[in-house]
RNA sequence: GCGCCCGUAGCUCAGCUGGAUAGAGCGUUGGAUUCCGAUUCCAAAGGUCAGAGGUUCGAAUCCUCUCGGGCGCGCCA
């Protein structure tokens, strides 16, 4: 139950009155016409912008206009007053029925409280982490982890279908490299002497294993063999095993994918994807040879003039047109993209979401391009950029160099601070702005910490059920009972507040997830936790207050009610968030 | 040189896709508090929304330009 979307209901049934009565001129645009929060609490409880929006067209006065409205809503038992305002806006006080009605839905549907509310849809792909199989994941890959994957659930709470895949990068030059740097680590593992790693190699000791178990697979087998025999050999098992590691640092975040799709695999067996991309797209004449310019800034001397293949990407909005094939005839990266999303297309996904790393920004242009050539406009991308993650302790930059073998993993901070701490810390920013990580703040068990404010919320709401039934054994406090408590009873100002809050749930989701922005959440369940706690000391002065009073059964089983519905709205939002809602702080 | 992102309180950031007098936390100042379960709560001060134009009933939000910061800039991935 959306409290705006129904007044936006109640709106729309006023304006259709004043068309019929001749009052308002028919065929007008009404999508402009909204119900939302105002700002200013003492404005009341809704607003509506309706007469403003239509007055033009109207050719009506703003305010007149809003009269009519006024009038037709002023007949409704839901709303206690009706007031105009500033150049046109419709005020609406709510009478507090109206508020324990949403409480009651509320406490009826529990953690399927605003659960479902845009289903259908097309079926949605969300492409995140596809990280290099290279080594660990680092900070700023478990930044684009956690936002894709709350993203993901964000989008199946609305009821979307949805399907988390992550695109590994088996093809290109940087896994031979990866092959070459791990057949090092084996004829290490075979008891020789390989000294320092030159530079082009990965130095990291995560390839240590991997020499071990090449070793002992194949003994000293391979040091025979041409590079071209093993290096296939040792790929394989290293990627094999990269991705091992990997999925295991996802685990630790409890993400995972519904599927691992392999660069490799477009152009294995029996047909070449990438051809086949290729060819549709010549087809219909958006691939052609010829010579690009130079872009500014390129020396001459230093720029090969030639022709090749390239896409017409600026006739979808790209800057340039790209190329596809590399001078030594093999696909681009960008070939291969190409036949990637038009395989996510054919695959029964036309809405796809890619989540990048803010150094992949000048690639956004070119990758909507090829979606709307590949899938003929059928096809929609959205791709979000996370910003780098700077990682701090107590203020202090953590030094990272590969080099000095300081790099901190992502495993490593995980290990340290914990699944929880990590994910709604990297949820309570906006995807695109840069992320200060402080290690030493995020363990702390203080108001400081969003992290633990929320949680604290949630261990608190469970915490009053049990003082309850601590203090009045043997009464029933099951849902039943509470979905018919008298709600009425609920009129202080906090209780109200809490109300409000929570009648904005619903509202906050759809946004969050229309906007493809799941820290709306995070803030989101910051604020309600405020309200409850601000509720909770107020019945430090006010016993009557207090959630649980010995002596009034029926203000118990209100307030129950309430502590009920905050308990799930907490556990929704922290379920999309991927963050644990315990229901006690130890 | 071009493209994308960003610029909001001393600091870290929100700002509900164009709404009313721009918000929160930290910090500062001043209060409350032997606890239903803590690691709190209340209040005050604090702003040229980087700057200048434009669009309209109305702009932090949309457009243009300027300044300042980040990222990227044939065939790497």
């Amino acid at each position: 139950m959306n409290l705006f979307a129904l007044f936006e209901a109640r709106v729309a049934e006023a304006l259709g009155r004043l068309v019929e009565a001749g009052d308002l001129p028919a065929g007008l645009d009404h999508s402009r016409a909204v119900v939302e929060p105002p700002r200013d609490p003492s404005h009341g409880d809704l607003a509506t912008n309706a007469a403003m929006v239509l007055a033009k067209d109207a050719g009506a006065k703003p305010r007149d206009l809003a009269e009519k409205i006024a009038a037709d809503l002023r007949g409704d038992a839901r709303i206690a007053a009706v007031e105009i305002a500033g150049p046109g806006f419709i005020n609406l006080r709510l009478d507090a029925s109206a508020l324990h009605d949403v409480l009651r839905a509320a406490v009826r549907e529990g953690t399927g409280y605003a659960r479902g509310g845009a289903p259908g849809g097309p079926a949605v792909n969300v492409e995140y982490v596809s990280a290099n199989p290279t080594g660990p994941l680092h900070v700023g890959h478990g930044r684009g982890a956690v936002f894709g994957d709350a993203l993901a659930n964000l989008l199946a709470f609305v009821g979307r279908d949805v399907t988390r895949e992550y695109y590994i990068n088996d093809a290109g030059a940087q896994v031979d490299v990866l092959a070459r740097s791990a057949y090092l680590r084996y004829r290490e593992a075979l008891g020789e002497d390989i000294g320092i790693i030159p530079d082009g190699l990965y130095p990291g000791d995560y390839l240590v294993p991997v020499g071990q178990a090449l070793a002992e697979v194949h003994g000293p087998g391979l040091l025979e063999q041409d590079e071209e025999t093993w290096l296939p050999i040792v790929r394989d098992t290293a990627i094999d095993m990269m991705m091992a590691m990997i999925r295991a640092d996802l685990a630790a975040l409890d993400i995972k994918h519904d599927v691992f799709f392999s660069e490799r695999s477009l152009s294995a067996g029996d047909t070449d994807d990438i051809a086949e991309a290729i060819e549709d797209l010549r087809a219909r004449d958006l691939i052609y040879e010829g010579r690009l310019a130079p872009p500014k800034g390129v020396k001459d001397e230093e720029w090969e003039d030639r022709e090749q293949t390239l896409f017409r990407a600026t006739a979808f909005g790209d800057d340039t047109d790209r190329a596809l094939l590399k001078s030594d005839g093999a696909y681009t990266y960008f070939a291969a993209d190409i036949a990637y999303h038009r395989s996510k297309y054919l695959r029964g996904f036309p809405e796809m979401i890619d989540v990048w790393g803010a150094d992949h920004g000048g690639y956004v242009k070119r990758m909507k391009a090829a979606v709307q050539a590949a899938t003929n406009g059928k096809g929609e991308l959205d791709v979000k950029l996370c910003q780098l993650v700077k990682l701090l302790r107590a203020g202090e930059p953590v030094k990272m160099s590969k080099r000095s073998g300081s790099f901190v993993t992502l495993r490593d901070v995980v290990d340290e601070v914990g699944r929880d701490a990590v994910r709604f810390m990297m949820l309570m920013r906006k995807n695109d702005a840069p992320l200060d990580f402080d290690l030493a703040k995020v363990v702390e068990q203080s108001k400081d910490n969003p992290v633990f404010y929320v949680q604290y919320a949630h261990a608190r709401c469970a915490s009053i059920f049990r003082q309850a039934s601590e203090q009045m054994p043997g009464v029933d406090f099951g849902s039943q009972v509470l979905a018919e408590a008298d709600l009425a009873l609920l009129a202080d100002d906090a209780e109200l507040d809490l109300l409000r809050r929570i009648a904005l749930f619903p509202r906050t989701i759809e946004q969050a997830a229309t906007a493809h922005e799941p820290h709306r959440v995070a803030f989101y369940l910051y604020e309600l936790a405020a309200s409850l706690h601000q509720l909770w000391s107020k019945g430090k002065d006010l016993p009557q207050l207090r959630f649980v009073n010995q002596a009034d059964r029926k203000s118990t089983e209100a307030r129950l009610a309430l502590a009920h519905a905050v308990r799930c709205v907490i556990a929704s939002g922290l379920s999309i968030l991927g963050v644990a809602a315990p229901d006690e702080m130890r």
